[in-house]
DNA sequence: CGGGATCCGTTACGATACTG
DNA sequence: CAGTATCGTAACGGATCCCG
């Protein structure tokens, strides 16, 4: 890599830019916040960014050490954030917020897979208090599964199939972004099936946190 | 304007980079957040923005509803943040905390003025209990002033003069970001002038926990 | 002098094609 | 599948000029 454009800043959010303030960049980390992926995963979750962007992307992050790649098994090879990276999701949640509050474009894209919305979901989990609850969840959207898993007062999103869960919630994407960002929600705009009697309640109190998380900024009014 | 590059995605992550993803565009939103700004004073602050850019991006935050021109009286345009604008605090400050893990390019330039440390101190301050505090503080950074005003619970700072500070507080650019990073303060990096009894001790107790949280990102270990 | 607009060379991006 | 190579286009960066 010949060396990019820096700012060249004592500025600590300079110097956070030049690792992360690239076009796709932060995209990227979105969507490896949803846990490790591969080349290709990556390129769908992107609609469609340049092959050469992603590869040069990848390049700086692991350069810097916010990502590296790893074994995926069956030879594949994914990539996946470092410690490092990992702490790139409170910037991420603070975005997913701000960028709530916009209309989205008139022709929108829609991207290859449904990464960002496991990471969305993975940074306002984080933020809330999940100390009573627990439970595995399923939750499809538009088809695609996101595993929920909260115990011991974590919770961990991943966008991965979950084995024998407590719950499954069905939704769509446009759904379910509108009800995060303040629309009502009605019955008719998502399904819930449970498996373990009690646990749907426990989902949705969870739910019910979250969005209110993301509509407000604020855990302390969550 | 002509529409320029836009990711074209539901995800909230991506409207909020459609709007502030841009280079140059975050540190411009940061050196707003210390106060209204002329033209010339953003771009002294950014370290020498090309004109036409500056141009662009005010344009841009404005059609966005981010920024808006104001009049600085005496005949001269300011810019300043509206109250959407304020709330890209949060993420400014996160990059804050990101960045500050990196060290600095070898070859650093340096800014026309402070700006930038105002913002990061007053993302800060917001964060931080103040409920017990309240005094008026000039803090003096190579020179610049920087106005902290802390009452009833609220922190306001601003990149201006202070007028009949309690506590005057000097120190380097260099200095602060350090100590803020997690090197240790001593006596011979800072001066501290009490000129209400009394207040320099509330002033070093609110600065200790400012550097507590940008040193760990958490306010709840602060 | 502050607040830009214009011009132009350079760099990064984006689409497509191609390869191990 | 996981990238590399090429190339036209758009954005950036620096300089200069303009206007009140």
């Amino acid at each position: 890599m010949a060396k990019p454009r820096s700012y060249k800043l004592l500025c600590p959010i300079a110097r956070a830019l030049d690792r992360i303030g690239d076009r796709w960049t932060l995209l990227i980390l979105r969507d490896l916040h949803a846990g490790p992926a591969r080349f290709t995963d990556l390129q769908k979750g992107l609609t469609g960014i340049a092959a050469n962007l992603l590869a040069d992307r990848l390049v700086k992050l692991t350069e810097d050490g916010l990502a590296e790649k790893s074994d995926g098994g069956h030879g594949v090879t994914t990539y996946r954030l470092t410690a490092l990276g990992e702490r790139t999701l409170d910037i991420v949640f603070e975005l997913a917020v701000f960028g709530a509050q916009f209309a989205p474009e008139e022709d929108i894209v829609t991207p290859g897979n449904l990464r960002t919305v496991a990471t969305t979901l993975r940074a306002a989990a984080r933020r809330v208090d999940v100390s009573e609850l627990g439970f595995d969840a399923a939750m499809v959207v538009d088809g695609e599964q996101i595993r929920l898993r909260i115990r011991d007062g974590k919770a961990d999103v991943t966008y991965a199939a979950c084995p024998d869960p407590d719950v499954v919630f069905s939704i769509g994407y446009a759904d379910l972004l509108g009800i995060s960002e303040g629309e009502p929600d009605t019955p008719d705009r998502h399904s819930l099936e449970t498996r373990t009697p009690g646990k749907d309640t426990e989902f949705l109190t969870f739910m019910s946190r979250i969005t209110r998380l993301l509509r407000d900024g604020d855990p302390a009014t969550a």
